[in-house]
DNA sequence: ACTAGCCCCTGGGAGC
DNA sequence: TGCTCCCAGGGGCTAG
């Protein structure tokens, strides 16, 4: 799922791929306005104003705030995508077919063992078609979300009102930022000091971008019980803590994100952290520390799967 | 001010 | 083979 290192992986890529494009078009089947929240292009009426506020903009620089994906766009106004769960964007060209009601969009080749035919990129509910001005590339492409669960939130700000939105205005520091420092992530986890650690690590408002997969290999790294309670953790831990949030975030960034579920590149590949896990969904498996012999347990916290070490990650 | 639990959603896997 | 049921979980929300 999109973590962190997933989410900064794809807005490199969108940039990378899309600056300088204009948007001439949006196209979406989501679709449930008794669910929507007002401000999402899962409600029509959204959408619809959405749609004309960004034709016609130039896509100028894209960022990333916690798991969000800020696509900054010429006419004042930032594209916020929200992936949630099974989300990933997609850049490419593609070609639409009225006659299949379910995921009409499907990639321009038509080769099966092409990356956009995953059956993972086959969820396609969001279309921007991007175009270039220059006379000599006017050939359009397409920026695509496929979200399989249809869990994705997409709104559009004025880019000067972004921090103040209740979208970003609730979220703590970014973890990799330099001036995140040793205190800072002490007085931040404080704050939920008697909370198990696992949850407070998973809580947006005291670190943004850290998920499930990402808060079990940072407690395993740190040889914390992921149902210890910050206040209790003792400093050396603490610092093991904090050392290894940066550390495999950074990581999880170098091996192109994990595909260990759904997550796919803006090329429609997958990343390859998923191959490093020590702890996530490795339940039954031996631990792999060296000279440890424990055995990797799954125990349900704050209504998570948790996977930690039964040997070596200490309760405190 | 907490937290537990529901909800959104769909594909994959287990069990029968 | 095919049906049913359970599970994955980010984050917003409500109820307690």
């Amino acid at each position: 799922m999109p973590e962190l290192p997933e989410v900064q992986t794809t807005v490199d890529g969108i940039y990378k791929k899309t600056k300088g494009y204009t948007v001439v078009d949006a196209w979406t089947d989501y679709n449930s306005p008794s669910h929507a929240e007002k401000n999402n292009i899962k409600n029509p009426a959204f959408f619809k104003e959405f749609k004309k506020k960004i034709s016609g903009a130039k896509i100028i620089r894209c960022s990333r705030r916690a798991k969000n994906i800020l696509i900054h766009l010429s006419n004042q106004y930032t594209i916020l995508i929200h992936m949630k769960m099974t989300g990933h964007m997609m850049f490419g060209q593609y070609s639409y077919s009225s006659s299949k009601k379910k995921d009409p969009w499907s990639p321009a080749t038509l080769d099966p063992k092409h990356p956009l035919n995953d059956p993972f990129n086959r969820h396609i509910h969001l279309v921007f078609t991007l175009e270039k001005q220059s006379p000599s590339q006017s050939e359009s492409k397409h920026l695509v979300l496929s979200d399989m669960r249809k869990f994705a939130k997409v709104t559009l700000i004025e880019t000067k009102h972004l921090e103040a939105s209740p979208d970003l205005s609730h979220l703590g520091p970014e973890p990799l930022e330099e001036q995140f420092t040793y205190n800072i992530f002490v007085k931040q986890l404080e704050k939920r000091g008697k909370a198990p650690i696992k949850q407070a690590l998973l809580d947006q408002s005291l670190i943004s971008g850290i998920g499930n997969i990402y808060s079990d290999e940072i407690l395993w790294a740190a040889g914390v019980h992921p149902q210890s309670q910050f206040l209790n953790i003792p400093q050396p831990q603490r610092k093991k803590m904090f050392l290894y949030t940066k550390e495999i975030l950074k990581k999880g960034i170098d091996f192109g994100g994990d595909s260990m579920s759904d997550y796919r590149n803006i090329d429609g590949l997958p990343g390859a952290f998923q191959g490093q896990h020590k702890a996530y969904r490795k339940t039954k498996s031996v631990c792999e520390k060296k000279g440890c012999g424990g055995t990797i347990l799954r125990m349900v916290i704050g209504s998570r799967s948790s996977h930690f070490c039964s040997d070596h990650q200490k309760m405190f």
